[in-house]
DNA sequence: ACTTGACCTTGCCACCATGGTAAGGTTCAT
DNA sequence: ATGAACCTTACCATGGTGGCAAGGTCAAGT
């Protein structure tokens, strides 16, 4: 059901050796998980450097690319935003980077995950304790739209 | 600094009764702490039912509006999306609901809020993890930088 | 009577990351 | 030649919120 898999002739020259064989957006796709639509969207971003075109105007990528792609999923993987991950990229490519900015990057994200956590989880008591009061019959009568409709002084300590 | 802080007089009839005094949608906004833009929003969504004009096109508020908006953003800080309170609000008005219908939204939203919570969680764990084995010093190597270039298949257990 | 300033109205744009869809070009296999 | 599978660009939608613009209204002060 998959046609034209292999499109491998179309790098004719030294495949076999180390010269990158160009890939088309579709196989770079399948190849490092991010879909085409959003390859093209990291492009517009600035994130991937210059792409090649062939002559039909079809964009080409090479190993490299492919490299930059799976670091960029690998990050979103992560909950890192696109301007953490460009912030990301950029020390990736200089080698003379310091591994402490690297560092910094990723605690100031981990603390902004604690924080989504903790406003989560907060949600999550609150309800589990409402839930927990609710018979959950036929019967109309409900702490959770008790609470729902109460003033917030009259509210539960919202543990 | 507060300029025209009491519109009481634009309702001049029984203000002191039981008759609502008719807000303006500024004054329902800082009695309700939702927004006057989020209230526009929500009467577009379908929230509100029909809005009361006075002649020169304000819209007015009485005391009923207040509490649903009260509800409104009680549910939105406990993290139900606008088409789970659509729902809850209908439950709310109807004397002939039964508790089961609520508790049943308010578990699925647990259920959404405790998948939430895990995703976030698996981040800030390997987060965690490679930050953990980061130095952070003025030398490149970075460990961070070497799981989000690795091959998904070299990484750690990824827990 | 005029100005000022606070408020109201509608409507549009932006966020963020992603998906969808449309309309059209290219390549390859039948 | 036809069709399938792929590529291209461009636009719209999501969800909940904020911001801004352009204009109307009202009360108070000059």
């Amino acid at each position: 059901m998959l046609g034209r898999l292999s499109q491998e002739q179309r790098a004719p020259l030294a495949a076999s050796a180390a010269a990158p064989p160009s890939l088309t957006i579709g196989e770079a796709a399948s190849r490092s998980g991010v879909s085409a639509k959003m390859i093209r969207h990291y492009e517009a971003l600035g994130l991937l450097a210059g792409v090649a075109r062939r002559g039909n105007g079809y964009r080409q990528y090479g190993e490299r690319d492919i490299h930059s792609l799976r670091f960029i999923k690998r990050a979103r993987d992560l909950g890192f935003s696109m301007a953490e991950i460009a912030e990301l990229l950029g020390l990736w490519q200089n080698r003379r980077r310091a591994s402490a900015s690297v560092k910094r990057i990723a605690e100031r994200h981990a603390d902004e995950l604690a924080r989504r956590i903790e406003a989560l989880s907060a949600m999550q008591r609150s309800l589990e304790h409402l839930i927990h009061c609710c018979h959950g019959d036929a019967r109309p009568e409900c702490p959770i739209l008790d609470d729902l409709a109460a003033e917030p002084s009259q509210r539960r300590g919202d543990r």
